[in-house]
RNA sequence: CGGGCUGUAGCGCAGUAGGUUAGCGCACUAGUCUGGGGGACUAGGGGUCGCCAGUUCAAGUCUGGCCAGCCCGACCA
């Protein structure tokens, strides 16, 4: 391609609504505009880059025998309906009338098409097991977009879905593993080292589920992770074994004043105890308007996600102060279970074992102290665990200590079971002729996003550097001036390159040269040659490695052949 | 939705004790010199100062409302 002859409007300065690498040089680069929060139009070698990404995906599906479509992303509501997450699913999912007032969804996902697609291709247990994916766009209303591509309201994905014989769980497994398998070469393909990690199966429902994450600063999951064993686990479903401590017991329950303590740190200064001996009582109300009392001792947190699937919840959010007040008569701030009644209350394993404790006094301005739990609190349903790890708790497997990084969902694969398939009475006969459900698992992996993460992996002070397997080009050919011998050799290296199946890129434009340098350097092609008017004179051209920054003097008979090799043999690198 | 911040030329910004032609850098047009890491000079073009209402002789600047965007939290590929 002719640089002039593409459209790549690069830009100096730093755009004011980016705030992390990946986003600023997509822009700068010239590979992404944005059309309104989270919207964004792919330029031409934003494109080039997600096409290449894509095929990488598509190739390694194939390889594992999952089946191409395309569905469409307009969906009526009628299947959202049936599978009941018209109802379940809230205001991030796009919801349009056509002038018929026929509910309409953009399509956040394709569990539903899917499902209903293959309802009428499953009939024989010889149809199983099949796999299906596409790549294709996906339309959430996120509640808040963020860093351009990496969470954007539209965004591509690949998605693919799996169906088995009822019961025949080693059939998904072996899917799954599968999937597993085809992700890594994928992202290594990609340049990306990925870690997979045990994940929470969340609103998509099924019992097993695993993420890829790329580590990084700017991830906005949280993993927690072991050295010594490799227990690895996304926040939301990692455990750990709380700390031990040992509580001498002590007298009756008792009122005291506590003007003013609310808050954990407070109430453990005014009355000079160790967290440990605090119980700490939040409210939380489920999507079906249920409230929940929930403790657990005061130096740990609450892992609300744990919580939401022990009531098997959609939905859970901290109660507001006005309802605790209006709803529950309760103090916030000054609460506990004690006297409570018509409330569910749960607590977290930790406060078990608490005597001499402190809890709300259900009074404002006063807290029980001298509270055991066994004795005092007798309303607890449920002794569960929902704690939130923390840096340095012990590692369930190994008892070493634990490490929380932050990190980048690329995938995430899951069993499903059978819940779309019995919704969608989706059955076929076995071979003693007994109908049956299938069931399923998905699998979906973010495109814009991988993008974004190979970039914000790979760069320096002066641009993106591109892992040659999804570069918008190959070579960057650079001629000082563009006129003379220069154009004619440049225009011939052009050509035999072209030939080659080479991509590359010819600056033709009429620029001074360093401002041709800094777009190729912001661009981030893996090589580049520089051809120029003094190089020719000794019969040679300069060749230079975007990563490394190394640069050679070769002999412009010899390029192409040396291009071709170098080119070669980078690809080599990201073999599987 | 809660908390913080921002809207002035394509991009990045200045200008606000209210005052007459609204400025700078980059980019853009024409020309000259240049030409191995965002060059210099000369001459230009481009703005309903986010929108609406109000206060005032006078509003980019003050007041109110609305809209949009960014950052922190709940959501997720």
């Amino acid at each position: 391609m002719r640089y002039s002859k593409t459209f790549i409007p690069t830009s100096k300065e730093v755009p004011r609504e980016a705030t992390i690498k990946s986003h600023i040089l997509m822009l700068r680069a010239g590979m992404i505009k944005k059309l309104s929060s989270g919207v964004y139009s792919l330029l031409p070698i934003g494109l080039k880059v997600v096409r290449k990404v894509e095929d990488i995906i598509r190739e390694e599906m194939d390889s594992i025998n999952s089946i191409e479509f395309s569905l469409p992303v307009l969906i009526p509501a009628e299947l959202w309906k049936t599978s009941g997450r018209w109802y379940a699913m809230g205001p991030e999912l796009f919801r349009l009338k056509d002038r018929n007032k026929q509910d309409f969804v953009l399509s956040p996902t394709h569990e539903e098409v899917f499902t209903d697609l293959m309802k009428d291709h499953i009939k024989s247990y010889r149809d199983l097991p099949i796999t299906v994916y596409q790549i294709g766009l996906k339309f959430r209303d996120e509640i808040r977009p963020r860093f351009g591509v990496m969470r954007g309201k539209m965004f591509i994905m690949k998605d693919a879905y799996s169906f088995h014989q009822e019961d025949d769980w080693a059939s998904l497994q072996k899917t799954y593993d599968d999937m597993s398998k085809a992700y890594k070469r994928i992202f290594y393909r990609c340049g990306l080292e990925t870690i997979p990690v045990e994940a929470d199966s969340g609103a998509m429902g099924g019992n097993k589920s695993e993420e890829f994450m790329v580590p990084s600063h700017v991830g906005e999951e949280q993993i927690v992770k072991c050295d010594s064993c490799g227990y690895v686990a996304n926040i939301e479903k990692a455990y750990s074994p709380y700390r031990e401590f040992k509580y001498e017991s002590c007298g009756e329950k008792e009122l005291v004043p506590t003007p003013d303590v609310k808050t954990i740190e407070d109430l453990s200064a005014f009355l000079k105890k160790p967290y440990e001996y605090l119980i700490k009582t939040m409210v939380y109300k489920t999507d079906g308007g249920e409230f929940v009392l929930a403790l657990i001792r005061g130096d740990l947190n609450i892992n609300e996600t744990k919580l939401k699937n022990y009531l098997s919840a959609a939905e859970i959010m901290p109660a507001e102060e006005s309802e605790i007040k209006e709803k529950l008569g309760l103090p916030p701030g000054f609460m506990s279970p004690i006297g409570v009644e018509g409330v569910k209350v749960v607590a977290d394993e930790s406060v078990r074992d608490i005597k001499c404790g402190v809890c709300g006094g259900n009074k404002k301005d006063y807290h029980y102290i001298n509270v055991d739990v066994e004795r005092d609190i007798k309303n607890i349903e449920d002794f569960i665990d929902i704690r939130m790890v923390s840096e340095g708790d012990l590692c369930p497997k190994c008892g070493s200590k634990l490490r929380i990084f932050h990190g980048i969902e690329l995938g995430h694969i899951f069993q499903l079971g059978d819940k779309y398939t019995r919704a969608f009475s989706v059955t076929y006969l076995d071979e003693s002729g007994k109908e049956r459900f299938p069931i399923m698992g998905c699998y979906g992996i973010g495109v814009e996003r991988t993008v974004a993460a190979i970039i914000e992996q790979n760069n320096d002070d002066d641009g993106i550097i591109w892992p040659i397997t999804v570069a918008p080009y190959h070579i960057y050919l650079l001629p000082i001036k563009y006129s003379g011998k220069t154009r004619e050799v440049s225009d011939r290296i052009y050509n035999e390159l072209l030939s080659s199946g080479i991509d590359v890129l010819l600056d033709d434009r009429d620029l001074r040269p360093g401002v041709k340098f800094k777009d190729a350097d912001l661009i981030g092609i893996p090589f580049r040659v520089t051809i120029g008017d003094k190089g020719l004179e000794d019969g040679i051209v300069e060749f230079y490695e975007r990563k490394t920054r190394s640069k050679s003097k070769i002999k412009v008979d010899e390029i192409v052949t040396y291009v071709k090799k170098r080119v070669e043999d980078e690809f080599k690198k990201y073999e599987v």
